[in-house]
DNA sequence: CGGTCTTACGCCTTTCGTAATAATC
DNA sequence: GATTATTACGAAAGGCGTAAGACCG
């Protein structure tokens, strides 16, 4: 009685999977331990969680899903928020940080060294949701991400787990465009070029890098802007290239776009 | 391992009676059986969580405890909505309020009955908390509660679990006066009579029911606010008498000060 | 002492794995 | 027929209650 979290957690592999087996490995069970959780499951809700060959949730099955992650996120939370209460500071501190925080990353990362001398770094970079679900859970010290934020509402975090945040940068959007495009010289006089002008371009959704599709759509008002093709994917540069080779156009933070590294010639490049 | 939610259950149990042998009682255990509860969770955790004779949370318990209450309700939640999605549409309809959002209430009640004719209602009073977990773990239907409003931010809902809200009403804050009170009269010519000008006069906290007077402090700017003493309850008439008798001052909705029943002479009454 | 929490121990339930059965592709 | 899910059953572990022990006021 009581939805055992054990039993969420094979829920949810199973349902990643859509096997019974792959989940029972990726678990460490057996296929008939990852069974038998089902099936408690669903005597004890009274009602089919999946449907089976091939394994689908039922929408009974989706509502738990959209529950059961939250719960173990923050099941973790709580376990990791004790231990650290009780741990003394750790010696390596773990940051985590969306692609798109590499600027406020490199002014953290050297206050951090200069606060905390002695113990070592170690840094991830990985998507939002993950940097955020890794803060909540204790894996990370601190995470910084990147978004889509007005003066109101700050930062719109999906996590279920509500977190200290603290805004510590801005950067202006930009439309990124290969330099030989129609409207790249425009964009060079005049700063206001609007989203409207772009709604029949071509864009990429990188929805783990850049700004989601959704959200651009929602700000210019205009449902016409079609993604060409998505990239799933969290790297900026194969994403700016993309984007040079005229694969589509991509909203990001200006600074992303500028180069602050110089190239100089060494012996190896000879 | 993995901090099972029984476990934190019994020490959310514990935490509020203050005793081992309480909480047993009223979760239907042996002390011996949430002494071992709480073992379980502490040698988990390799820390204390609650200091012994008398019972009281450790930092560590506090941290835990401030993650409990949500997982609990979460837990909940899914179950309901799980029972929701399979359960056809239940023949008693249970509708939630808080005490000031009655006149929405009078509004939606009429409708629930024009749209659901057959079907039973059933109607309770309580805090917003309660409205809001109620809600949350499926005991109400549908709930209704007040509370201060701007419009970028509609309500801000301290519940845990992310609901469906509606915006439905709004009400102007005016301040609760007893009539022989020297600022009624100036409060009848001009509506804008300043909360700093009643930043010295005594205010009943009435956080249940009313705006909390942290509330008003940052609406007003003002740390001065004092309340005279604190009104743990729900009930408005009451509280309306408390004001009428020069116990304090309150802020509440228009609404809530205008009766709107008609009072006629029967045979009983004479 | 009276009350309260902890520990020890026995019983019962739950849960997992092995293995056989059934069902689907 | 091969893969995959369910069912049956035995062994191990976990959880609860009774009862005795330890601690504090």
């Amino acid at each position: 009685m009581g939805v055992d979290p054990h039993l969420l957690r094979t829920l949810v592999t199973v349902a990643e999977c859509g096997s019974f087996s792959a989940a029972a490995s990726r678990l460490g069970y057996t296929q008939s331990a990852v069974s038998q959780h089902i099936a408690a499951l669903e005597s004890d809700l009274g009602t089919p969680l999946l449907r089976r060959r091939p394994v689908v949730p039922t929408p009974a099955g989706e509502r738990l899903l959209e529950h059961a992650g939250p719960i173990l996120l923050r099941l973790d939370a709580a376990r990791a928020d004790v231990r650290r209460t009780v741990a003394d500071p750790p010696s390596t501190l773990t940051l985590a940080a969306s692609p798109l925080a590499a600027r406020p990353l490199a002014v953290a990362l050297a206050e951090v060294r200069r606060s905390y001398p002695g113990t070592d770094t170690m840094l991830t970079v990985c998507g939002r949701d993950e940097v955020a679900e890794g803060v909540a859970a204790g894996t990370f010290t601190l995470g910084l991400v990147d978004g889509i934020a007005a003066a109101t509402d700050p930062l719109h975090l999906t996590a279920a787990v509500q977190l200290r945040t603290t805004p510590v940068a801005h950067d202006d959007l930009v439309v990124a465009l290969p330099k030989d495009h129609p409207l790249a010289s425009r964009s060079r006089t005049r700063r206001g070029l609007s989203l409207g002008d772009l709604a029949d371009a071509r864009w990429i959704d990188a929805p783990e890098v850049a700004a989601p599709l959704t959200a651009l759509r929602a700000a210019a008002g205009s449902d016409a802007l079609h993604p060409a093709f998505t990239y799933n994917g969290t790297d900026v540069h194969t994403l700016l290239r993309l984007v040079a080779s005229g694969h589509g156009l991509v909203v990001l933070p200006q600074s992303a776009l500028v180069p602050d590294v110089a190239a100089v010639a060494t012996a190896l490049s000879s």
